[in-house]
DNA sequence: CCTTAGACCTGGAGGC
DNA sequence: TGCCTCCAGGTCTAAG
């Protein structure tokens, strides 16, 4: 479901309603989603903490506890819900996989279709970065750290479609389906492109256009093509500014061409033919 | 190392 | 209404 911008929502809306609240009772139901560690063990350790700190890396929410840091990474349709009671209607609570009772008597639910979200707990005394969840994890994408001249250093050594390595959570965290196709868009180039055929100019095309269109995406909340939430029930705005992605078959805003949707590494990739160039 | 197909899950949309 | 196929903001693995 998410990439950064929408995390990003999730995150900041999470802060707002959460800092210094201390949990009080928890129940996972979901035997997988905490994978690191046994769901019991998981209840025991996080009741009796507190939220002191938010932070994001690409599309994981890390949640400073007292003693723990609490990473929860959402996949494609994960939510969090705050509400003082279970939904009623059966059709949702029958996808809620874990509970948290606040100190305030709200609870904090994780609600989850598909089941791909997962959710680790590490002890706080190691430093982020060590945690076996984020230790591979290239820069994240809004940070200054991914720039042209890092980027063009990665991508040299690879031949692989540009798309797959902006995909690469391990070359830059952040980027998901959607926004690969529109930063490419923006930076005129075709998602089939060689990796390793890209010059300096390109890639700080590249990360231009991520930097922008993604700071764009956090303003208006994120892009809501099916199912994103953040708020308890809010939608973002950023479909609607979309140029190419779920556009197949639209005039392209050059005038000349249309919208086409191809594959890329197994992945839908919308691109105007006549805009980007293949290199 | 790299690339690719399949797995993990559920539900909505569209064809017949 | 039902049944079937395809599709989905992601990532991991096994196999070649």
């Amino acid at each position: 479901m998410p990439e950064a911008p929408e995390v990003q929502n999730v995150l900041s809306w999470l802060e707002k309603e959460l800092k210094g609240k201390t949990i009080v009772e928890a129940h996972i139901t979901h035997p997988k989603l905490s994978d690191n560690m046994d769901p019991s063990e998981m209840e025991k350790r996080l009741v009796g903490q507190t939220f002191e700190g938010f932070q994001r890396h690409g599309k994981y929410l890390i949640f400073r506890m007292d003693r723990d840091d609490w990473i929860s990474h959402l996949r494609m349709e994960g939510k969090f819900l705050i509400d003082t009671a279970m939904p009623e209607d059966p059709k949702t609570a029958r996808h809620i996989h874990a509970q948290f009772r606040l100190n305030d008597g709200r609870w904090l639910f994780y609600y989850d279709t598909r089941k791909f979200g997962r959710m680790q707990l590490y002890s706080n005394k190691e430093p982020l970065e060590k945690h076996e969840a984020l230790k591979n994890l290239g820069p994240d994408v809004l940070s200054p750290e991914f720039n042209g001249e890092w980027l063009y250093k990665k991508l040299q050594k690879k031949k692989c479609a540009v798309k797959t390595a902006l995909l690469d959570q391990s070359i830059v965290a952040g980027i998901g389906n959607i926004y690969a196709d529109e930063i490419l868009y923006d930076a005129g180039l075709d998602p089939r492109s060689v990796c390793s055929h890209l010059d300096l100019e390109d890639c700080d095309r590249i990360c231009a256009a991520a930097h922008r269109i993604l700071q764009d995406s956090v303003r208006q909340g994120g892009t809501t093509i099916k199912s994103f939430e953040f708020g308890n029930h809010q939608p973002g705005q950023f479909q609607e500014q979309l140029k190419v992605h779920q556009q197949e078959g639209n005039l392209c805003r050059c005038g000349e061409a249309e919208i086409v949707r191809i594959k890329v590494g197994q992945r839908s990739t919308y691109l105007c033919p006549k805009c980007q160039k293949r290199k």
